[in-house]
RNA sequence: GGGCACGUAGCUCAGUCCGGAUAGAGCGUCGGACUUCUAAUCCGACGGUCGUGGGUUCGAAUCCCAUCGUGCCCGCCA
């Protein structure tokens, strides 16, 4: 209803001030401040103040008299407030708000009939994922899922580097070495804390063992990236068997969070359809090319890039930003658009990529790159080859584990009559431990630095996952206590019901912070920013809460009308609520 | 050295792209509210030179310039 309004109003001002004869170029378009009545106000008056040559007080009036509230459907006055113009709800606006927001997929914007491909994640395939990457699949995951919101067509991908000279280290530590050889025990029963053993103590080998055995390791190293770049069948089986098994338990971490992906998009598959070849031959033919030291090169420095891209060996084997080329042309040819995920330490390589794309031929405006900084260590980086780093599931277990005993400490001063049994115990903890550590993640933005604490990530306090999934349980417990069937969606909620019943500022608070929600969606989705949505669920906490402070629905005294209306509403925020953590990938719990 | 990002209350963060109404939350501290649709909640108090200095503007946390601090990058690794 906010996107309707939010048009309505424009068309109106505009027309108002072509009838007036002044520029129509920056309306002003904002939204007040909460202590103020309207949803949309304008300051276009300060800006109108020389042009009439009256005070901006006054010309908000004069725009203000020009417009119509009459003819417009969503806005029932303009007022004026100073230089303000304020654009205040009708009742229609309030009751086709809830009328919308009673369908199950409320804030789901309209197919666009456009698809998008989001990779994310794609972390190399060499050991249990840790959390300072862990940004990535929380962050691709949400930016995922508000692309999906906002009715774009969405693949997610995992790019997987089975070509790299780091899983040709792996396949050679894994062939060559037993257990035997191996000092410490897996950390986890997970094939992926088994094998990255072999390539911690491959890695180190290579920098500590005597020369000539080195030697012959990097020889063999060479040979199965020889084999991988001339598309040898057994290399790449030798490389898969390795790979193949790590992902598998990548995978399985991943999907705790959980972040599930549409495909697992293998590097080598570019080496061995011939692209990766054809990308080559094209970049020779380049006027920025040049055969340097050996190896061929782009010069870049004319697009304010400084370091040559390397695109091929000196060895004649192709690096990864060459496979990433064919990788991205790829895209182009079956997405309309591409979102990349990745750190920020990529972020010359994203440059060179882009700007590599474009000089192919590419047109790169479907490709958004969005950016995150890792996650360190009070000490330094987090690193799978040296083992320092605090993996992913142990920041689960531990979220989840703390999470079960606040709810095991609440049981006993719990007012509410619902007999939770073990197993609520335990979907309640998973629910609010997994989605504290997700909500606090996607809640800020990527850009900031974050340094890994174990209290702070695990800090459980207002404001996070909980908070809001509190809300939402809320909102369930009322309506089962109404008789509602929650499995059924709304078919219990009476929806023909009168709006204007819902009079107080609670409920009028509530109604426009629900309308609001699909221009949230919108916008998170256009500027690829999840973290706006988080921002919202906390606005739209505040809001349902004291709503439920100061309306109650069930109570004895309420009016059989009002308590239609307010079922209806709580049904409203519960579609809301339910689905703006779905879009960040926090579970919504019934009870807790 | 060069490039990019970040700097807002004691702490963790919104707001910055696209300049507008007294700069918003939470944590912590202090004081209140459960015979009530779940108190993982709510209400109140305290707390801010928006890193610093200039500039543009009727108006700057927001734009421009400079400067300081922090992080990341500047491999024939990925």
């Amino acid at each position: 209803m906010f996107l309707a309004l939010r048009t309505e109003v424009e068309d109106a001002l505009r027309e108002a001030l072509s009838t007036l004869e002044l520029p129509t170029d920056d309306l002003g378009i904002e939204e007040p401040p909460d202590d103020v009545d309207s949803v949309l106000a304008s300051s276009v008056a300060f800006r109108l103040a020389g042009e009439l040559g009256a005070a901006p007080p006054q010309a908000a009036t004069e725009v203000a008299d020009e417009i119509d509230a009459d003819e417009l459907t969503y806005v029932s006055r303009v007022e004026t407030q100073g230089p303000y113009l304020n654009f205040l709800p009708s009742e229609a606006y309030f009751a086709e708000t809830l009328a919308n927001g009673t369908d199950d997929d409320y804030g789901t914007l309209p197919d666009r009939g456009e698809s998008v491909v989001v990779e994310h994640t794609s972390a190399n395939p060499t050991g249990p994922v840790h959390v300072g990457r862990a940004r990535n699949p929380i962050i691709g995951d949400a930016v995922a899922n508000v692309l999906d919101a906002a009715g774009y067509d969405v693949d997610r991908h995992y790019y997987v580097n089975d070509a790299g000279r780091q899983m040709a280290v792996f396949t050679w530590a894994y062939e060559t070495f037993d257990e035997d050889d191996l000092e410490t025990e897996p950390e986890r029963d997970r094939i992926e804390y088994d094998l990255v053993r072999y390539y911690r103590k491959g890695n180190e080998f290579l920098e500590e063992g005597p020369e000539s055995e080195v030697e012959a390791a990097e020889a063999e190293i060479d040979a199965i990236m020889q084999g991988l770049e001339e598309g040898d069948e057994a290399t790449y089986e030798r490389v898969s068997e390795v790979v193949d098994q790590v992902l598998g338990g990548m995978k399985e971490c991943l999907a705790r969070l959980p972040a599930e992906f549409d495909e697992f998009v293998k590097e080598t598959r570019f080496m061995f359809d011939g692209s990766t070849d054809d990308v080559v031959s094209r970049l020779q033919d380049l006027e920025e090319s040049v055969y340097e030291e050996d190896a061929w090169q782009l010069e870049l420095d004319e697009y304010g890039i400084d370091k040559n891209l390397v695109f091929l060996r000196s060895d004649g084997t192709s690096l990864y930003p060459t496979r990433d080329l064919a990788h991205h042309e790829w895209k182009f040819d079956n997405y309309d658009r591409a979102v990349t995920v990745l750190g920020e330490d990529h972020k010359l390589q994203a440059e060179q990529l882009r700007q590599t794309l474009e000089l192919l031929g590419n047109d790169t405006d479907p490709l958004r790159q969005v950016l995150y900084s890792y996650v360190n260590l009070p000490e330094g980086k987090m690193s799978t080859r040296r083992g320092t780093g605090v993996d992913l599931d142990d920041l689960l277990d531990e979220a989840i584990d703390r999470a079960r005993e606040e709810v095991e400490t609440r049981l006993d001063d719990r007012i509410r009559d619902d007999d939770l049994d073990e197993a609520d115990v335990e979907r309640i903890a998973h629910q609010v431990g997994i989605g504290a550590v997700r909500y606090d993640i996607v809640a800020k933005q990527p850009t900031k630095a974050i340094t890994f604490e174990w209290d702070r990530a695990l800090d459980f306090e207002a404001q996070s996952a909980p908070y809001v999934q509190y809300v939402h349980a809320r909102c369930c417990g009322i309506l089962e206590e109404a008789g509602i069937d929650l499995e059924t969606g709304t078919s219990g909620v009476e929806t023909d019901v009168d709006a204007s019943l819902l009079e107080t500022p609670e409920e009028r608070d509530l109604l426009e912070t629900i309308a609001r929600f699909p221009a949230v969606i919108d916008d998170a989705a256009a500027d690829l920013e999840p973290h706006q949505v988080a921002t919202y669920t906390r606005e739209f906490a505040e809001r349902f809460n004291a709503f439920y402070r100061e309306c109650p629905v069930l109570a004895d005294d309420v009016d059989p009308d009002l308590r239609e209306a307010r079922l209806a509403l709580v049904a409203a925020a519960r579609h809301t609520i339910a689905n703006a953590l779905s879009v960040l990938g926090v579970a919504a719990p019934r009870s807790m």
